[in-house]
DNA sequence: GCCAACGTTGGC
DNA sequence: GCCAACGTTGGC
């Protein structure tokens, strides 16, 4: 089973509304790196940890999972969408999407604290100006990262 | 608000 | 297929 970290900025989608709304389907990524992750990699049941970017500090808000592998993003052919995209259309999609649900809230993990836990040494989230929204994460880190919020890591298993 | 890093676009 | 211009991300 992968794990995977999201980022959302703090005052678009942040975490509480994700609880507030018991899950969502995850729209508007316009990369292709991470539309291959959505449409190709995860899996029902993954695990991902929820980051806030934009705000301060940067941080990890709790753990989510995938409940619906990659299908397509209906907001990319939809023309009252900021995510509209014309050269996406339901016969030939070109953007993916997964739905999450909320699993379990933790403890802020800054990205301060993240850059100075050496056993997170090339975790992705941490490389020099890496922008990616969707990124995989290594099964020791996301233990690590769990303790480091209060959460056992072995209470998520299935 | 600044700006470095990076991805995408489009002319050639 | 190169690469300059441009737009976006996201920490600071």
């Amino acid at each position: 089973m992968a794990r995977w970290l999201m980022k959302s900025e703090l005052d678009v989608y942040p975490w509480s509304q994700l609880v507030k709304d018991n899950g969502t389907h995850w729209d508007g990524v316009r990369n292709y790196q991470a539309r291959n992750f959505m449409r190709d990699s995860m899996k029902v049941g993954d695990l991902i940890l929820y980051y806030h970017s934009n705000c301060k500090p940067p941080h990890v808000a709790g753990v989510a999972k995938v409940v619906k592998e990659g299908y397509p993003d209906h907001t990319s052919w939809d023309p009252n969408s900021k995510y509209m995209d014309e050269k996406s259309t339901p016969e030939s999609p070109r953007w993916f999407m997964v739905d999450i649900a909320p699993v379990v809230e933790m403890d802020a993990v800054s990205l301060d604290s993240l850059r100075q836990n050496g056993d997170l040494e090339g975790m992705a989230l941490l490389a020099r100006g890496q922008r990616l929204s969707v990124q995989p994460v290594d099964e020791e880190h996301f233990k690590i990262v769990c303790k480091m919020g209060g959460v056992d890591p072995t209470s998520l298993d299935p």
